[in-house]
RNA sequence: GGGCAGGUACCAAAGUGGCCAAAUGGGGCGGGCUGUAAACCCGCUGGGGAAACCCUUCGGAGGUUCGAAUCCUUCCCUGCCCA
């Protein structure tokens, strides 16, 4: 093939592999590795690292699976790994409590929880799970001594969050340290070509390109993916703070996730997790300042969207619909949760149960003075009706069935089972 | 190894013998407004109790006292300075 088709053709994946990142350190590198890999015939190798104590899936982690199914696209080798060898010796970064370590088959079934989810994006012929306990998890303690002496610890304190927690005077664990070398050497054991993070990852991901140059490889090239905003819009999205959207949700729980983040938000959302172009959603946003477009609208289809991504299209227009029955015209969710209410023969002169009792046995608070709370200031409705005493009884003997609400979104069907 | 400063609720942070279930802010929850927006406003936020009130909590364990988050002893943990 002529060189000049070559260039094109690299040309033409390094724009399809930009669009989106924060960063590509560096650009020229990438450009001339992507030349050389159609040249030579061989897929670069693609690295992207993911903790192994949370398998489940949010948005957040969508950004940059759809970079590495990107890489897939055009042919090249995406490993997923999952960094279990941190799992096994417990990674303390939660810093409150001392993180239990996981065991083999915690780790085991968390991977297999994740492969099941992340083929909702990726391709599951062309994608690579490998574990980096395969190598880290034999490494001698020379060869670990030998891997540190690469590094200066100067260098590693470098790292943004080392140097505000030195400042800000809270503990740093040795083995947090080097962690960094530790990520590092998985590029050295996996040969990466590319490795993609988020932008939290920057530091972690440089040192791999310092310790792979030590190692006599060639510096993997580095990409940043933006982090994405969790829910509250501030935070980074993530289940510890409980402001994500898990991919496995049911689809009428991500549509109304998405539709209680704020307008500005909403852009982010649509730049980061759709392929609609950003000249279109600049449209939109301006169309919204001018009021010509109800921001809600555009909301409703970033939820569709979303939705639809994970779910498809018929779900996506069922939990449209039911959003808008719930929430527009106050009715009810054609399903909700259903409770099985049984009686003791003891009770069954009674038939009736006290709505504090139903709260706390039946787990819908945890614990009495949380239901009582709960009923004084006004979140609780039966059938439609706010229940204000906290001695009231819900009566089962005239009919077997009753809608409880609890808060604004929490429905359950309350149903006598004799 | 020596010196110093700390450890309080989900988080941050006040409180230094009774008025402390513990100020304040954040978070969370509920209500109002609305587009289930966001922002904003109001309320709640250890457990039990209808309430009075009772029980368990301020790093752990002991002790002093009528009474301890607060004083003493000891242990554990963290940071800073010196070596």
């Amino acid at each position: 093939m002529e060189t000049n088709d070559l260039k094109l053709m690299a040309r033409e994946q390094f724009d399809y592999l930009k669009k989106g990142t924060v960063e590509i350190i560096n650009e020229e590198e990438l450009l001339a590795r992507l030349e050389r890999s159609l040249r030579e015939r061989r897929p670069l190798r693609i690295k992207a690292g993911f903790d192994p104590t949370a398998p489940d899936i949010h948005l957040g982690h969508t950004v940059l699976l759809r970079k590495m199914k990107h890489f897939q696209d055009l042919g090249h080798e995406v490993i997923f790994l999952i960094g279990d060898f941190t799992g096994l010796i417990g990674d303390p970064s939660g810093r409150s409590v001392t993180r239990k370590p996981m065991t083999r088959e915690e780790i085991n079934r968390n991977a297999e929880t994740y492969r099941q989810q992340i083929f909702k994006i990726l391709d599951p012929e062309k994608t690579i799970v490998d574990f980096n306990s395969r190598w880290l998890g034999s490494l001698t303690s020379f060869e670990i001594i030998t891997l540190t002496a690469k590094y200066t610890v100067a260098r590693l304190l470098e790292r943004d969050d080392f140097a505000l927690r030195l400042k800000g005077g809270l503990p740093i664990g040795v083995h947090e340290i080097l962690y960094p070398l530790m990520q590092a050497y998985d590029s050295v054991a996996l040969r990466a070509d590319v490795e993609l993070g988020g932008t939290d990852q920057k530091f972690n991901l440089l040192v791999g390109r310092d310790i792979q140059r030590e190692f006599g490889q060639e510096p993997q090239i580095v990409i940043t993916m933006p982090l994405l905003e969790g829910l509250d819009g501030v935070e980074k999205m993530s289940k510890s703070l409980g402001n994500y959207v898990g991919i496995t949700e049911p689809p009428k729980e991500i549509y109304g996730k998405i539709m209680s983040i704020s307008d500005p938000l909403m852009f982010r959302y649509y730049e980061l997790l759709t392929d609609i172009k950003l000249d279109q959603i600049e449209a939109w946003r301006k169309e919204a300042e001018a009021g010509r477009i109800n921001p809600r609208d555009l909301k409703a289809r970033l939820a569709w969207l979303i939705v639809a991504d994970f779910w498809g299209k018929e779900e996506a227009d069922k939990a449209a619909r039911e959003f808008d029955r719930v929430f527009r015209q106050k009715g009810m969710p054609e399903e909700m949760n259903e409770i099985a209410i049984s009686f003791l023969s003891a009770e069954k002169e009674e038939l009736s149960l006290n709505i504090v009792d139903l709260l706390v046995n039946y787990r819908l608070a945890p614990s009495r003075s949380e239901a009582k709370r709960l009923i004084r200031q006004g979140g609780v409705d039966l059938n439609g009706q706010r229940i204000e005493d906290i001695n009231f009884r819900i009566d089962f003997s005239q009919s077997k069935e009753h809608i409880l609400r609890l808060g604004k979104k929490k429905f359950f069907r309350l149903k006598r089972t004799d």
